[in-house]
DNA sequence: CAAAACCAGTTGTAGATACAACGAATTGCT
DNA sequence: AGCAATTCGTTGTATCTACAACTGGTTTTG
């Protein structure tokens, strides 16, 4: 670790060249504010005893669906998780009573994940929380502009993941 | 789930009210489109056989400061993970020889997380992959100025949740 | 129609994280 | 100096996740 090794060490550094540079640096911020907003968030969700994002994002999913049920792959899909994890995330709000699992007719093979009563009760007391979180934490700090610029922007880092 | 009960949960969809929609329609957009690019750039880490985020992390911050050596409750601040997670965190790292943990000399409860030369030369063969990660799923899609807007606003995101 | 290929969901295993409780060391107060 | 409060890092425990192998059901194809 001598001189030559930390001039040569600029090289590779996330603040370094030119026009990509501010791209590296942009993306570092997007990384450290995703985890402080996050934190946030979940520690709030948490102290109110409602339920936390992963529940929210699988009930939520399930509420805005056809019928309130969905497929088990597609769930996995709709939420950017595993099949494997998706699982046993279902089994443990299947278990607090939130959903059901039932089988589907037309596909021994399927399952339908569907919103029970007690999901769309519990989605309903947490969604002040959670929109009160994202105000407080996020939305509070950004202009209308901000705003749209953030999101036209992200749509087309997303669409273009979901892509390749 | 009757037509009443449908009608009452539009009231707290994340698609909701006025202003405040935008918002929460943002902060959606964020969530996925980090989760998604993140996802893809893990992968390109893995498929290379560089180190993955968690680690890079760990080392580019111990290579940014002073010495290449932080205290553990340094690095658990500048990272963003709890004491307890980077304990098994930086053990692991120094198992595979990338960091080595010295005892403060000024203080018998501290320890450095101090950079090898091998942590090192992983950093500098991780960042290529890295950088091209960022710009595959990340940066190409930005305009400068969505950059520009992006990076300002995250910025305040994060100090708010650094102060707050 | 039978065998192969494929697909859906689960499970074994390993790894990683958070929270809280702990032991050791330092600091501050009197 | 001496004891309480604080800080540092680690560890026990519980949760949670991914990957790959596996079971059972469905579709394809010769």
């Amino acid at each position: 670790m001598d001189e030559k090794a930390d001039k040569e060490g600029e090289e590779f550094k996330v603040v370094s060249e030119g026009l990509e540079q501010k791209r590296n640096v942009a993306w570092r911020t997007f990384l450290t504010a995703h985890a402080a907003a996050i934190e946030k968030i979940e520690r709030d969700l948490a102290e109110a005893e409602v339920l936390p994002l992963s529940w929210y994002d699988v009930l939520l999913a399930l509420y805005e669906a056809p019928d309130h049920k969905l497929r088990m792959h597609e769930l996995a899909g709709a939420i950017l998780v595993t099949r494997g994890g998706l699982t046993r995330l279902v089994a443990r709000i299947e278990r607090a009573g939130l959903l059901s699992r039932e089988p589907d007719p037309d596909d021994g093979r399927g399952l339908h994940a569907v919103l029970t009563g007690e999901g769309l009760e519990s989605l309903r007391s947490t969604w002040p929380v959670y929109a009160g979180g994202i105000a407080e934490h996020f939305g509070h700090h950004l202009t209308d502009e901000e705003v749209e610029v953030l999101d036209r922007a992200l749509r087309r880092v997303l669409a273009a993941a979901r892509e390749g």
